[in-house]
Parts: C-alpha cells; sequence; structure tokens
RNA sequence: GCGGGCGUGGUGGAAUGGUAGACACACCGGACUUAAAAUCCGGAGGGGGUAUCCCCGUGCGGGUUCGAGUCCCGCCGCCCGCACCA
C-alpha cells in the first residue's frame, strides 16, 4: 500500500459511481431533519464549464457536504437557465434547432459538472426550456394577471432596424447594433411589465432584513430603488400661451431653493412638448434630435446641455410679479418625476450649465456656513452642501431642512383651480420590469389577443403554450412571429379568430423562481406550497456579484409575487447570500501583439524571475497583466483538463486555497502543483499511519504522553477552526487550519512508531478525523483514505467529528510583555493568574529587569490572559 | 460626479484595539539518489552585529490610546457599481 502514489484519474470515477448508485445525494422532502438548502447560482448552457463555475460549485459543494456531516437534510440542486439568446445566434450560425443545440450543451456540461463530484441531487435537474418548466411560468404569469401585478404599456427600446429585434443597453455599441452594426433607433412598443415599481417601498424595506448578504450588494439594490422624497408643484401658465394647460408640473427635491428658480424645463417626450412642437419647426427638430442620441448612457453622460426655448412663461410661485421661461431641454428625463423640473442654477450643477449656456439668472438662496451674504456668488460649480437659506423672503435663516417643511407647506395651502399647489411625493428611480422579448427562444407569454374581446389570458387548461418546434432562422427577427399558423388560434371566449401573443419572457424570469421548483420539481403546480415553505428561503446562495441588482432583485419581487398569488408564503427568497470574487490567469502576448493561450506557452524560471516563450515555435511571449479569464484574451485553463491530468480534488481544492472566497483568485500552475502536492501528501500519511496503526492494535490505549496530549489538542482545536471557518465561507482560513493540522500529524507519524501507545491512539484519531475535514473539500480523496483506514461506510456520510471543549482551552498562557508598547519578553503563566501575581512576576524577570535598567515603571497595564505593558 | 471597497514580505494572504507577517506559493541551504524528479529537514520582512541583541517596518501625513494594520481626520493610488433620477 505505502509507496503507491494516489491516482485520481482512477479513484474519482470510481466513488462518483458509489455515491450514484447509492443515491447519496437524493434528497427525500419527508426527511424529519433540520433542512438546510444550499444553491449555486445555476448555470447558462452554453457547452462547457469554465473555472468560475468550478470556483462557484465548489465552494456550494463544501457547504453542501459539510451541513450534511452536520446532520442536516441538505438540498443541494442543480439546473440549467436554458432559455436565451445564443441559443438563435447559434442556430442561425449552425442550422441547428435552439433545442437540439441547448440540449446537447446541457447533455456535455453536466458530464462535466458530475466529474467534478459534486453532491448534488440531479434527480432534481430541471432546464427552464422545457415545457415541464415553463408551464408552471406560465400559470403563474395568469395569476399575476388576475392579481393585478402585470400591465401592458408602451415602452421605449433600443430598436435594431435590419435584425429587426429589441436591443438590450448592453447589445448598443457606439449607438449601434452589436451584430448588425445598424444605426439603433428608439421606438415605442407596446410591452408586458410586471409592475415592481409597486414594491419599491417594500423591496426597500425587505433590504434591512438580509443581515446575511453582503452589506455592499444592499447597497447597490438601495440605490437602484432610489428612493426620493420631494414634492410635486404646479407651476401656473402665463394665460395666454398656445397650449390647452394651465400649469406645468415638476417634480424636486429641493423646493427650499424655489427662490433661486430661473427656468422651467421639460422633456422631449413631454405631453405638452409634443404640443408645442406641432406649431413649432425647431422645437420639433430638436425634439428629434434627442431621440437620436438614444439610451446610449456613455454619449448622454458627455452630451452638452442643450435646449429650446418653447415662448411659454409660468408666474414665479412665490415672487410677486416675476416670471420664468419654460425651455425643453436635453437632460431632463420623462420617466422620472413629473418629466418637468425647475432650474435653480446656484444650486444644481445641471441647472448652471444650462443657465451659463442661455445666460439665464443665477440667484444663489443657500449660503454657506461663513459665507458673507453680500459678496456670495456662484461661479461655474454650483454650491450643492448644506448651508443656511438666504434671499428667500420667508424663508430667510432657515435650515434647509426647516425650509424644505415650510415651503411644503406653504404650498399644499395655496390652491390653483381648487387643487393643492404643491404635495409632498416619494419618488423611486426603479421603474417597472418590462419582460417582453421579440424572440423565438423564451417562454412563451400566455396570452391571446381577440379583436372583439380585447386580451385574454391563456384559460389554464389550455396550458402550456408550446412553442413550435419548426422554426425557421431564416428571415432576422422574432421567428416565433414567423411561424405560419402558431399564432393563429380562436379566442377562448368569443371562439372568434385570434392571435396569441408572439413576445416571449425576458430570461430572468426563468431565473426569478427556479429556486422555489427545486423544492417540488415534479409538481403538477408551479410549487407545493407547504414543501416550499419549508425549505425557503434559501440558506445560503452563492453566485456571482454580476447578478447583484437584476437577477437578485427580480427573484425578491417574484417571490413577492408568488406570495401574492398564494405559491409560497415568504417574502425573501435568499437567506444568506455570498458574492464569490473572479478566476483570473495572467495573460501573455506573441511577437505580433496577438494573444497566445497558456496551453501553448512555456514558462522559464531563472532565480527569482520568469520568462515565457511558445510552446511550438520557441518565440519569446511577453507576460502581461493579470486579467479575468476571457475567450478574447485566450487567457482560459480548461476545468476538462485539469481534471485529466490532476483530478477533480485538485481543482477544487485549489479554488478553495489562498484567496479569500470574495476576492478575486489567480489560476497558477504552481498553485496547482502544490494542490496536487499536498492531495499526495495526505494520501502518504494515510498510507504511513495504516501500518502504525495496525502494529499497536489489540494494544490497551489508556493515558497520552505530553505529546500525545498536544496533539489531541491540536486535533480538536483543528476540527472546530474548520468547522467555524465553513461556516463562516472563510473556506482558506479552513484550509491553512487544515495544512497546520497536517504538518503536525506527519511529524508524528514520522517519528511515531515507537511511541507509546496513548500517542498512537491519539495520532490515528488525528488522521481520521483529518480525513473528515477535508472531504467536504476533497471528497474523492477522503473515501479513499477513508476506505483505506478500514472505516465502516461512506465519509460522505459520516458525522462531522464531535469536538471535546476540555481540549480547546488551554490553562497555561503566555503572555507578550511590552515596554513602552513594544515587545520585549513573555512569561508563561497559569490562565486567570491575578493581575498583581503577574505584575510581581513580570518585574522580577531578568530580562525586564535588564531592560528597565533601575527605571521604575509610570504605570504597568494588565490585561488578564492577554498581555502586559510597562509604561516607563 | 455619486456610492462602495481595497492598499501588509518576492507572491497569494493571516491577524475580537493586545507578540504583524499564521498557512501556502516561489526562493535558498541540507539529507536521500550514480543523477534527476519526488520526498524529508532547515532558513528567510528590511538594515546592523560573531552572538546575546539593536534599529526600522502594514500606501502617505496627522490624531486618539498604556498599546493602532485595525479607530478618527486629511491626502495619494488602484478596483468595482451607478450615472443627467431634479
Amino acid at each position: 500500500m505505502s509507496g503507491e502514489r494516489y491516482n485520481p484519474r482512477e479513484m474519482e470515477p470510481k466513488w462518483q459511481k458509489v455515491w450514484d448508485d447509492a443515491q447519496s445525494f437524493v434528497t427525500s422532502n419527508d426527511d424529519p431533519r433540520e433542512p438546510y438548502y444550499v444553491l449555486e447560482m445555476f448555470p447558462y448552457p452554453s457547452g462547457r464549464i469554465h473555472m468560475g463555475h468550478v470556483r462557484n460549485y465548489s465552494m456550494g459543494d463544501v457547504v453542501a457536504r459539510y451541513q450534511r456531516a452536520r446532520g442536516k437534510n441538505v438540498l443541494h440542486p442543480m439546473g440549467w437557465d436554458a432559455f436565451g439568446l445564443p441559443a438563435e445566434n447559434a442556430a442561425i450560425e449552425r442550422k441547428t434547432h435552439p433545442g437540439t443545440w441547448t440540449r446537447q450543451n446541457i447533455a456535455s456540461m453536466k458530464a462535466q459538472l458530475q466529474s467534478m463530484g459534486l453532491a448534488i441531487d440531479w434527480t432534481r435537474e430541471i432546464a427552464t426550456c422545457e415545457p415541464e418548466y415553463y408551464q408552471h411560468q406560465q400559470a403563474m404569469f395568469i395569476d399575476m394577471m388576475a392579481a393585478g401585478l402585470v400591465t401592458r404599456k408602451q415602452s421605449k427600446v433600443n430598436w435594431d432596424p435590419v435584425d429587426m429585434t429589441v436591443l438590450a443597453n448592453e447589445q448598443v455599441i457606439d449607438g449601434k447594433g452589436w451584430r448588425s452594426g445598424a444605426p439603433v433607433e428608439q421606438r415605442e412598443l407596446t410591452q408586458w411589465f410586471f409592475k415592481i415599481s409597486d414594491y419599491a417601498e417594500d423591496l426597500l424595506a425587505g433590504l434591512d432584513t438580509l443581515t446575511e448578504w453582503p452589506e455592499k450588494v444592499r447597497i447597490m439594490q438601495r440605490n437602484w430603488i432610489g428612493k426620493s422624497e420631494g414634492l410635486r408643484l404646479h407651476f401656473e401658465l402665463l394665460a395666454d400661451n398656445a397650449t390647452s394647460a394651465r400649469t406645468v408640473e415638476v417634480f424636486t427635491t429641493r423646493p427650499d431653493t424655489i427662490f433661486g428658480a430661473s427656468f422651467i424645463a421639460l422633456s422631449a417626450d413631454h405631453p405638452l412638448t409634443a404640443q408645442l412642437a406641432a406649431n413649432n419647426a425647431e422645437l420639433a427638430a430638436f425634439v428629434a434630435e434627442c431621440h437620436r442620441q438614444g439610451t446610449a448612457t456613455e454619449t448622454l453622460e458627455k452630451a452638452e446641455k442643450k435646449g429650446v426655448f418653447t415662448g411659454l412663461r409660468v408666474k414665479h410661485p412665490v415672487i410677486e410679479g416675476a416670471t420664468l421661461p419654460v425651455y425643453v431641454a436635453n437632460f431632463v428625463l420623462m420617466d422620472y418625476g413629473t418629466g418637468a423640473i425647475f432650474g435653480c442654477p446656484a444650486h444644481d450643477q445641471r441647472d448652471l450649465d444650462f443657465a451659463r449656456k442661455y445666460d439665464l439668472p443665477v440667484k444663489a438662496v443657500v449660503l454657506p456656513a461663513g459665507a458673507d451674504a453680500q459678496s456670495f456668488a456662484v461661479d461655474d460649480v454650483a454650491f450643492t452642501d448644506t448651508g443656511t437659506i438666504f434671499n428667500s423672503g420667508f424663508l430667510d435663516g432657515m435650515s434647509i431642512e426647516a425650509a424644505k417643511a415650510a415651503i411644503s407647506a406653504h404650498f399644499a395651502a395655496q390652491t390653483i383651480d381648487g387643487q393643492p399647489q404643491g404635495k409632498v411625493e416619494v419618488n423611486y428611480r426603479l421603474r417597472d420590469w418590462g419582460v417582453s422579448r421579440q424572440r423565438y427562444w423564451g417562454c412563451p407569454i400566455p396570452v391571446i389577443h381577440c379583436e372583439v374581446c380585447g386580451t385574454l389570458p391563456v384559460p389554464k387548461k389550455d396550458l402550456p403554450v408550446v412553442l413550435p418546434e419548426d422554426v425557421s432562422f431564416d428571415k432576422p427577427g422574432n421567428a416565433l412571429d414567423h411561424h405560419p399558423t402558431w399564432k393563429h388560434v380562436d379566442c377562448p371566449q368569443c371562439g372568434a379568430p385570434a392571435r396569441r401573443e408572439t413576445d416571449t419572457m425576458d430570461t430572468f424570469v426563468d431565473s426569478s423562481w427556479y429556486f422555489a421548483r427545486f423544492t417540488a420539481p415534479k409538481a403538477t403546480t408551479p410549487t407545493e406550497p407547504a414543501i416550499a415553505n419549508r425549505w425557503l428561503p434559501v440558506d445560503q446562495y452563492i453566485g456571482g456579484v454580476e447578478h447583484a441588482i437584476l437577477h437578485l432583485l427580480y427573484s425578491r419581487y417574484f417571490t413577492r409575487a408568488m406570495k401574492a398569488t398564494g405559491h409560497v408564503g415568504l417574502d425573501e427568497p435568499f437567506k444568506g447570500l455570498f458574492t464569490q470574487g473572479m478566476v483570473t490567469h495572467e495573460t501573455y502576448k506573441g511577437p505580433a501583439g496577438e494573444w497566445v493561450a497558456p496551453v501553448d506557452v512555456v514558462i522559464e524560471t531563472f532565480g527569482e524571475g520568469r520568462r515565457a516563450k511558445h510552446l511550438r515555435s520557441g518565440e519569446a511571449i511577453a507576460i502581461g497583466s493579470i486579467e479575468k479569464m476571457s475567450k478574447s484574451k485566450k487567457n482560459v485553463i480548461d476545468p476538462d483538463e485539469i481534471v485529466a491530468t490532476y483530478g477533480a480534488d485538485t481543482a477544487r481544492w485549489f479554488m478553495l486555497s489562498d484567496s479569500p472566497p470574495e476576492r478575486d483568485v489567480q489560476w497558477t500552475e504552481a498553485g496547482v502543483e502544490g494542490a496536487s502536492r499536498f492531495q499526495q501528501r495526505i494520501w502518504r500519511l494515510v498510507s504511513e499511519t495504516i501500518d502504525i496503526v495496525k502494529q499497536s492494535s489489540g494494544v490497551v490505549r489508556t493515558s497520552d504522553d505530553d505529546e500525545g496530549l498536544g496533539l489531541r489538542k491540536i486535533v480538536h482545536r483543528a476540527v472546530h477552526n474548520v468547522g467555524t471557518d465553513i461556516e463562516g465561507l472563510r473556506f482558506n482560513r479552513a484550509v491553512a487550519q487544515i495544512y497546520e493540522l497536517t504538518n503536525a500529524l506527519v511529524r508524528q507519524a514520522g517519528i511515531c512508531s515507537a511511541a507509546p501507545a496513548g500517542r498512537l491512539d491519539a495520532l490515528e484519531q488525528g488522521v481520521s478525523h483529518l480525513i473528515q475535514l477535508i472531504a467536504p473539500m476533497m471528497p474523492h480523496l477522503a473515501e479513499t483514505c477513508w476506505e483505506a483506514l478500514g472505516k465502516q461506510g461512506l465519509v460522505a456520510d459520516a458525522l462531522w467529528p464531535a469536538v471535546d471543549a476540555a481540549l480547546l482551552v488551554d490553562n497555561t498562557v503566555t503572555l507578550p510583555i511590552q515596554i513602552n508598547g513594544k515587545r520585549r519578553g513573555e512569561v508563561t503563566v497559569a490562565k486567570g493568574t491575578p493581575a498583581a501575581e503577574v505584575e510581581k512576576l513580570v518585574l522580577s524577570l531578568d530580562e525586564i529587569v535588564r531592560i528597565l535598567d533601575g527605571k521604575a515603571p509610570k504605570k504597568i497595564v494588565i490585561v488578564p490572559d492577554r498581555i502586559v505593558n510597562v509604561v516607563v
């Protein structure tokens, strides 16, 4: 046995089969043990897993296996986020059906994931592209329609006129479609929306309950929801204006600056703008220009503040006799507030830029502390900090907050046409969630349009609305819409010929409830509420921070929607959230500046230096910066090759070592080699220990010598610390603990053959516990060792070793001794030694006496069992 | 611009306000070997000294404290998110 190297290529498939045959990771909903739900964000089936997946799923697997060892009934499922655009692109490029391509990808990725040895319940596998899944999504859509959670309205979209499709913002590059290169247009389309904005306050408030989420993610969501409190305020138009309107309504968060108002600006999309543009060519041209500007934020940000005077004027609401000009301006958004603002240039940078361009007055009304009221003026930087109100009539001398309250009360009391002139209002940045996509490869929206009866949900008995298989992607646009027969259907109400909705749902809908479906994946309803409520919320959810806002916010919303429609009984789907860092790698560039893949590079070291050359040509290769692994920079490492060369355990171990899991980790050859060597080291330790243990068998082992007791303490401390580190997801520290334990055990094993029996016993227990500690991380190696040690059953089923609390506490403690804050020595005393006694002892120590050199201590600080500080 | 994070040896990184650098990688030395690999043992923040030891040291400058990598104030640098939200 000893001397043989551990061979992961042989052992890993063996144990995978053993687990599979034993159904080790199949979870029952009836299991009476405490439930624990761990979930990693399910992958898009691109065809190959990448190192990011390896890292993500390794972490989740450690949690799953650890919680199993803790006696919990663990749910750890896996599925596929299987709808989406790449499948349609593949269909166009390869002339294969999106479904064929997707299902092939799922099969190959599943095989890859299985080769990692993950403790996953594959019987619960789901793919969002299968009718078995999306029919329930359709049912919930219908329920949500009935509950008033869904709406249909006009919305502006990025439209690619060549591909005849809607583009997401990130698909618009420099104002052009990413695929066609055609200039993107803004179009108004009637689209389906989930009314997430109705839940803005609830989603905001809920963030405070998510104490096991990263603060960073909560802040991002808070900003995204963007709550602001302000005032809706009517400005009265002068009577002789060319529109039908009596007033312009604005929204402001700074009503305290009303005395500094110098203009009104309308959005290009404001209804009043449209009315005016009909008889104003200059304005019409400006509106058209604003529309061309598009939604590409990069250009918006840099765009100059521009506007056109409408000829209209309004009365200044608090300065008798004064009027303000009304502009249409390119920086005013229609879908926030009322689509109109009042400009106070002195205290808003945008307004100031605009005012300077059009020579509008700039009147300061907030005075910074310490500034002089006579001489204070705003030049080209607006003053947006706090100060005291001045130049503002009855508001003078107030703080900003007091002025806001006073002016709001004032306008609430004023009336125009019997209505209050102003009204305090809360606004949110969060917009409704547009879910319509003009695509084939998505969940069909279960709606029928009838000329007579209007827009109707598909009756539930007619679900699922299944995607047709015989589709062609020859024409640009929505293949579902192009299908010759699919959309023709009789109206479920009047029976007349009607038309199916051909929009499909945003794939974020698919991923907004899959975690609930996993709890009862075969149910004939979307969920089985009693079962879902027992498993949910997910105890630990793990994934990339790139989903901090959309996926996680949509899932929080959808869970509330499912609660409102009776599918679950809770608000928050994810109790614990962890966002792991990316996997990075060095980049390499050849002589022509082309990217070179790591597999084609040979690294040579000389002393502490490194240089690279091409594997085949031998040409010098430049070693570049460390970047996130990406196909474009070619700095990717294929997990398959790593598993084939080093084994899955090595890859898993390396992904968990060294770097804190929330930070980026750099993939290096040296790091993998190190992980692989450690694997062999464990195996060697086990091999050697078996012999020792066998020699000592039959001996009565009762007493420990000092070494044996010391070893026991190290072992129990390691078991305790590794457990708490895994619970805190500090995998890198758990790994360091395991290294330390291994070092201690190897040292003992080396000198141990003639040791007393008690020490052999400690060693044997140490090795067996070590195997359990590595089992969540290197499960195949652990099973192999477990078997070799003659243990019964699978280590995957073994309970976490019990910690003897008595072994965790030392009865002596070593106190560092500082002189004036600098460490000058140490003293070992019994735990709990009184300060007076410690002081006497310290002052009698030779080294301290020497350093004090006769000087009398001014003060001695003694923190019991911690530290001694002598001040002279 | 706004919001958040980070800055510690050659490297990844440890460190409830209490011995800075655990653990690992890389490196150096030794053992084993005909040799190499593997393995085992040892060394190591920087500077000085044969050594006992001494000085300096957690991006920079201040502060609080008996004591600061950690807390506070002001800078510098890097990374991430949002971005005309009135």
